[in-house]
DNA sequence: CTGTTAGCGCTTTCAT
DNA sequence: ATGAAAGCGCTAACAG
């Protein structure tokens, strides 16, 4: 049984409420008796429980942080950055990861209902994260939404511009004299993944280059072997593009491996550009264009998104 | 305010107690009230409040997951793994990270206590968080340490073999032929950092090759500028050594950049080997040797090890 | 099978 | 400046 307010009560002779006082810092207490009880406090070794304070305080100093992969970089600096405007905060990160699927969101949601989180955090999977986000709200639980938005849901957000950020690269790419431009793209679900390419095609109009169905490469995203496998196809095109555009780091991870299994190199044969940087990985690998994200900083920005349909 | 048992139970003509047991899943409850609960629980949007919950049961269902710096791949993974094996088991994880500082990982130890965690898994920052463990073992809270251990602190632990797996490292470079061979690396109050400078020490004693003091480089190893800077001495040593082995992961970053700094190249001008993957990084820069360790799997194999004195 | 009582450890509210 | 009482929401432990 661990030691309780009560006992150091006891232990310094005076009520319960007063060893509260103290442990909360509240002023209206007499030095004398204060140190009375931080002496005893530090004697039996007490730590306040946060499970009783917070259902008394309903507040438990605990965000929640969701995302569909901590593995893939970008994310693993947006927990980094979370995590370190929450220490500063007193606050601690309970980290769910997703692995992209909407069932698994659903029961970390409720999870942060159950825990009484003093926030969210979320990267949604997509789209259809709708209905667990409202049930969220109905319980009264702040959410922010991070990277993406999700139709038919307002909230607080942050997230870079991917429409202007797909644009520039693409450009880029025709500014280096490309005309064959694939793109990997991602689930249209997912708000960015319709953003980027929105950008691409834009890119690609403005430059009077029409936008080739083939060169448009749906993949899963999360998984480098799946894109892997997704841009071997486009490579052995026989029209093939002399540039990809890749939505993310994961799926450029896997072009790059792809590439390679094809005897062929980058940037020689073919130029590649993405979206998010892959932090370690690009340090050592400069042959990759990357529109990183300020994803550590994202923590602690917020602008109002309207969440309307496009 | 939230909706508690009470009201399910009002709304469901039963005691508060039978709503406990349906939602627990008793099966001392027959099969028409529990229906009528059920049914009651849904129209209200019922979610338990696990802390009041926790507070009764004293098990909350929270692991704390405490590591050096989430940013490094080698604990990525590793968190990644963790999470993975506490979503089986129903659990949740409070990701902390302590930047390799004793102060912030003592606060974070007692935050455990505070929130009564079911456990603590534990990357320590080195031998000096024994004080702060011991005070966590005191309230009963299960600790296991993971990839390094503390001396004169016995529990249960998770790590790779690191002497064998620097001796291993060096002994390669060493079939290659190399002879000046150079280690980065940390603070020795670390353990894996003493253990993998005594496997380099090993190989090379076996191959009848003297320690060089002036190969042997101290580095933090959490930073890779501050490696780089500390490398960039060593390569500019009048007699340069033709390989080096890195501490871990960070470090060997760092050494790459350094080798780039200085106009050579990897592995023509300097072989370099280290502990620990770089995950994406390693994929996309094949020049490099490294001692991956399974990390994500960290999270599930136990043995128990001794902490005494080397 | 179901309900009652008591209490987890803390803090709010109201006295003094 | 300090304390007493009540209650946060839930579940053990015991009835019945």
């Amino acid at each position: 049984m661990a030691v309780t307010v009560s006992e150091v009560a006891k232990h310094a002779g005076v009520s319960p409420m007063t060893v509260s006082r103290v442990v909360n810092g509240s002023p209206r207490v007499s030095p004398a008796t204060r140190q009375r009880v931080e002496e005893a406090v530090a004697e039996l070794g007490y730590v306040p429980n946060r499970l009783a304070r917070g259902l008394t305080q309903r507040r438990t100093g605990v965000l929640g942080l969701i995302v569909p992969d901590i593995a893939n970089p970008f994310y693993t600096l947006l927990v980094s950055g979370v995590e370190k405007v929450a220490a500063r905060a007193s606050c601690h990160v309970l980290l769910c990861n997703t692995h992209g699927d909407l069932a698994r969101e659903r029961d970390y949601l409720e999870d942060m209902i159950a825990f009484r989180a003093d926030g969210v955090l979320i990267a949604p999977v997509s789209d259809q994260s709708r209905s667990s986000l409202r049930t969220l709200r109905q319980h009264k639980v702040p959410v922010v939404l991070i990277d993406r938005t999700v139709q038919g849901f307002e909230s607080d957000l942050v997230q870079g511009d991917s429409v202007a950020g797909a644009r520039r690269l693409v450009d880029h790419l025709i500014e280096l004299g490309h005309k064959r431009i694939a793109m990997i793209t991602e689930n249209p679900a997912v708000s960015t993944a319709r953003d980027r390419y929105q950008g691409y095609c834009d890119a690609l109009e403005a430059a009077g280059i029409a936008v080739n169905p083939d060169y448009v490469v749906p993949s899963n995203a999360i998984d480098p072997e799946h894109v892997r496998n997704a841009t071997r196809r486009l490579l052995n095109l026989p029209d093939r593009p002399s540039a990809v555009f890749a939505v993310n780091n994961v799926a450029a991870l896997g072009v790059a491996e792809a590439v390679r299994d094809e005897g062929l190199t980058i940037p020689d044969d073919l130029a590649l550009v993405c979206f998010d940087d892959l932090d370690y990985a690009s340090r050592l690998y400069p042959f990759l264009t990357v529109m990183a994200q300020p994803a550590e900083t994202f923590g602690t920005i917020t602008r109002r998104a309207t969440g309307r349909a496009p």
